[in-house]
DNA sequence: AAATTAAGTCATCGGTCGATGACAAGAGAC
DNA sequence: GTCTCTTGTCATCGACCGATGACTTAATTT
């Protein structure tokens, strides 16, 4: 049997298989691409199946996205911990981790890849500010622990944003131990009180 | 005359003005919509001009998007200042000033939104190592000044994401010197030397 | 006022897009 | 072995895409 025989055999049909291999494929493209520069077409050539399949499984484009970007929130972070540990645990998932289902991008930073979407951009909103700022802000003390809490934020999407979309070296190099201490000393200049007179 | 009357008189030719009202639109168009999301008959209708002329004054949808989202990089920074006075005034250009050509964003964040393209990818990357770590680390004393310096970057970037793009309510109600207080406290705790033991 | 140059328009090309419905073929039931 | 349900394919639709070149019309020159 030659190589191209094998290739062409007669695939076996499964239904739960060939829809998770499209969904696959559209997290890789997706996340790759960007939601405009994908077409489904082009994920169904990656399965080696008809596109016709991806509006059978799927209905249309749009709610292909949306459950290839779907991610359920972390529910373990409300768990009594003080906010340099949530900070190095987001550190770890957001920045460090490989999502290799998404490229290696966590998925928050996938889909600011399409955030020219309405949809993507509410999205993206919602999950930034219920499953992440507000617990927080619950574990940030002091006066307006809510800025606070999103300067932190800020500084966790932001470095995963330097680090796989901009590849900038240092932080290609460093550790994630190495990293690790420095944002917890960001979180501690912030959680403690400000000086009295800090202009 | 009529409203219908006035919309339709005949246009003053002007080659400069059209070729920079097509230039505006682009601008908000991309910025709003990314690079795939925006055709170039949206953008000439916007002028009111057939889209032939696009082409004819920008070659080709690549460059017209190039040429719209080109900002000469700040060369003021590198004028001796501390990291401090650096950081605070990327955070009024970065965060809280209102590009209004842009839809309200920064460059670079309009860029973050069509990152999908390689080529838009690569100069985003230059543009943030060139034109802003360089400078950050030249001013970024202590250990492992590169690290500590994209730290900063990174929080400037992800301040900028969260309020554009997330819409975070504490950075939208808080003024700028509210902000600057908390940026300024985080660049003076990763600048100082850190703690013996940190761990 | 005629001629020339420049600005803008029009029709159109080949290709791709998301999406649909009719159809072929493999898998399991009997 | 045949029937039936499911899985996958094919052809195609209408719309839109970026891009091109011929053409019309306004402004300028002479």
């Amino acid at each position: 049997m030659t190589y191209a025989d094998f290739m062409q055999r007669p695939k076996r049909r499964d239904k739960a298989a060939t829809r998770a291999a499209l969904l696959d494929a559209a997290r890789l493209r997706f996340a790759r691409q960007g939601y405009d520069g994908t077409g489904v077409r082009e994920i169904a050539g990656d399965v080696g199946v008809d596109p016709a399949l991806v509006f059978r499984y799927f209905e249309s484009k749009d709610r292909l996205y949306a459950e290839a970007v779907h991610t359920e929130l972390p529910t373990g972070l409300a768990s009594g911990r003080p906010l340099t540990d949530l900070a190095a645990t987001l550190l770890h998932d957001v920045v460090f981790a490989d999502w290799e289902e998404f490229d290696g991008e966590h998925p928050l930073l996938v889909m600011l890849r399409s955030s020219g979407r309405a949809a993507v951009r509410d999205r993206l909103r919602q999950e930034i500010c219920e499953g992440y700022l507000k617990d927080f802000t619950e574990r940030m003390g002091g006066d307006n622990p809510a800025l606070r809490a999103e300067l932190v934020g800020a500084l966790l999407l932001g470095l995963g944003v330097m680090r796989s979309l901009a590849g900038t070296p240092a932080l290609a190099d460093a550790g994630f131990e190495e990293t690790r201490e420095l944002v917890t000393r960001v979180v501690a200049a912030l959680s403690e009180e400000g000086p009295p007179a800090a202009g």
